[in-house]
DNA sequence: TATTGTTATACTCTATAACTATA
DNA sequence: TATAGTTATAGAGTATAACAATA
């Protein structure tokens, strides 16, 4: 009888839905995974943000980074000291302001960060090939939309 | 030059760009926090897995829960007794099986996983509403196709 | 021998707090 | 006084290992 419940079936009750089941850990984990994987060892689901948000927004500190994706100061300090010790990122001291220092990508960091997305890219593109004429494109930019106006996405 | 990184200009690079986004934890705690807000306590981005996974899929055991949503039996247990302690599921024996304890929603489970759906699905149709007539429905049906068929996401 | 549920333990990731240096 | 970076500490969440009970 009511063993499993009825699921809201409006557009925004699938998303819903979906939605749900993407940000599970396992599937999560399954993403990154496939993301660095036979890269360098710093580059995993925790480091990731930080060489990502260097290679979207450009040279910052960690302050400034910290705020952009959404993690403490702190803690992208210390994936940083990762990185930088990877050699994929280095620190350089900020001429504007003696307390800052900025993370910037060093070559082999934008190399692998170049890396991660054509992989991802590519493993999208390739499933989304099935897809009939035009639906990928628009369905791209529908999401991009509701990730930049839509609730707590943007 | 080279501060920021080119983007993969493709669908797949696009999608790829904007999970990525979907995926950090300030989006996801964000995202936990509006759907539990003043429900009962145990409630979380911990339990919400277990509850809603009981929900889908209709009374289970751990072991098999646990498979179907991607943690191990041993933190699904942990987690069901926290549920089960606030009243909103139940520990019954497996008649089948006298090794297994089957996970089932009480009412007043039932009740909390009707109200988070509602809740969030009401949060994106109120902003789909936005969107010209039909789009809304067929992002969620090309969503559900990429969820349920694409790389890493099924 | 294999599997179930449970518990103890260890590990990862994050936030908070505290410190020093600079604005 | 406020903010930068860093480090130590604590907290949350998960997996692994080990146990007794049952298949």
């Amino acid at each position: 009888m009511h063993a499993i419940l009825a699921r809201v079936t409006t557009p925004g009750g699938e998303i819903a839905e979906i939605f749900g089941h993407l940000l599970r850990r396992s599937t999560r984990d399954h993403l990154y995974a496939r993301l660095t994987a036979g890269l360098d060892g710093s580059l995993d689901q925790a480091t990731y943000p930080v060489i990502s948000g260097l290679a979207r927004y450009g040279p910052r500190s960690a302050a400034q980074l910290a705020d952009d994706i959404g993690l403490d100061r702190s803690v992208v300090s210390r994936h940083a000291t990762r990185l930088a010790q990877a050699g994929l990122i280095e620190r350089l001291p900020d001429p504007a302001d003696r307390r800052a220092i900025l993370l910037r990508l060093t070559g082999p960091g934008q190399q692998a960060v170049r890396q991660m997305r054509a992989r991802l890219a590519a493993v999208f593109d390739e499933y989304l090939a099935t897809w009939p004429p035009g639906e990928a494109a628009r369905f791209a930019a529908s999401l991009r939309r509701l990730s930049e106006e839509g609730p707590f996405l943007g």
